[in-house]
DNA sequence: ATATAATCTTTCCAGTGTCAAGATTGAAAG
DNA sequence: CTTTCAATCTTGACACTGGAAAGATTATAT
């Protein structure tokens, strides 16, 4: 059984190998040629499908993005029945949970400039960050539903945003203390808050 | 007028000139000769006062968490007579402000496990990150004379807290894009929201 | 079957963090 | 004032990193 000169499909295995080291070691001691040796292959090789070691990460935090969308998305399915506003605060809920599953992801995404949001007022949102558009859309069905008026929606939306957002960067924070379940206290959290 | 082989300050020197570089080119292309060279020190001079890159960075995080505490200080200080509930809304805003004009400090002190916060119950909250401390202070006077109840206290501070540092997070993205005033905007979104 | 393009390896280079050995100097002790 | 010693700084080395260049191998199209 001698391995193939063609690894066939290094790609996406440099992708899951790469991530597997980001959840394992965080984003310091990534490096290309570790990435490399965990598939097997010379220190080179990912050059052939990918530019740079930037262009991996980036395509990394796309990746992760996708798994993230997908979790969200599941939430949205599982809690369609439960009425706008209840389902709004599962959506919050499931987005800081996600990071505080995988501590790793949310410096990975968050750090460097990898995505785009729009929040000037003539925005149409299409290039937005995916899961912020997400919760955002969410968001604002649940706000006009509640008659929330839309003057003030966007800040509304953005204010909520930042709540989840920053409970999701104080939950991966390594040296935060926290001796109960964060699982019931970030719901908590998110139900008696109003923008 | 000879360079004296004893620098004099060099530890100082290392410090601000990291912060430099950090401010300019982002904590990415940081590194240890380059902090050197603008002190124009051989590249292992710093091993002299710092044992190694890792406790560079921790130093330099400590100075600019001083600037930052100094920052809310003053802003303590100038809103003394405004009452307690209008003084939150801007230490909150002073917050927010303080990494909207040195954007590159967001990551820097919250990428890495910098910072000790402790949520538990019995927690005396002495280790705390001083500016934590600070506002999470401010926030439960502030709370307690609008007869809020004790009970739910850590949670109220906890979700107020989310959000500024949250609006931290957001308004130190590189993508995010916002065509109106950030100040305004700001203390707007932290006065309208109550936890 | 041959040519071409994609994929992977090898080799090299500059830059990095870190360590060890030595050079220079200020300050304390005689 | 001289000697000693510890602090400070330099030089040189090492392993590791990202990246470029050139060549080897193999899949695919012609």
């Amino acid at each position: 059984m001698e391995k193939p000169y063609h690894h066939g499909n290094l790609k996406n295995e440099l992708l899951e190998a790469g991530i597997r080291l980001i959840n394992q070691e965080g984003e310091e001691s990534f490096s290309l040629r570790k990435v490399a040796a965990l598939c097997g292959v010379s220190h080179a090789a990912p050059y052939s499908h990918f530019q740079n070691k930037d262009d991996l990460l980036r395509e990394m935090q796309s990746y992760v993005t996708t798994q993230f969308m997908e979790t969200l998305e599941e939430t949205v399915r599982t809690t369609a029945r439960l009425g706008d506003a209840e389902q709004l605060v599962q959506i919050g809920k499931s987005y800081v949970l996600f990071f505080l599953h995988h501590p790793q992801y949310f410096p990975f995404l968050f750090s460097q400039p990898c995505m785009t949001i729009d929040l000037s007022l003539n925005g149409t949102g299409k290039e937005d960050f995916p899961p912020y558009r997400l919760f955002s859309d969410i968001a604002r069905r649940a706000l006009t539903k509640m008659g929330y008026p839309e003057s003030g929606m966007q800040d509304a939306i953005l204010s909520m945003w930042a709540l989840v957002h920053g409970l999701s960067s104080i939950v991966t924070m390594k040296h935060v203390r926290y001796d109960q379940d964060w699982e019931l206290k970030i719901e908590d959290l998110i139900r008696n808050t109003r923008g």
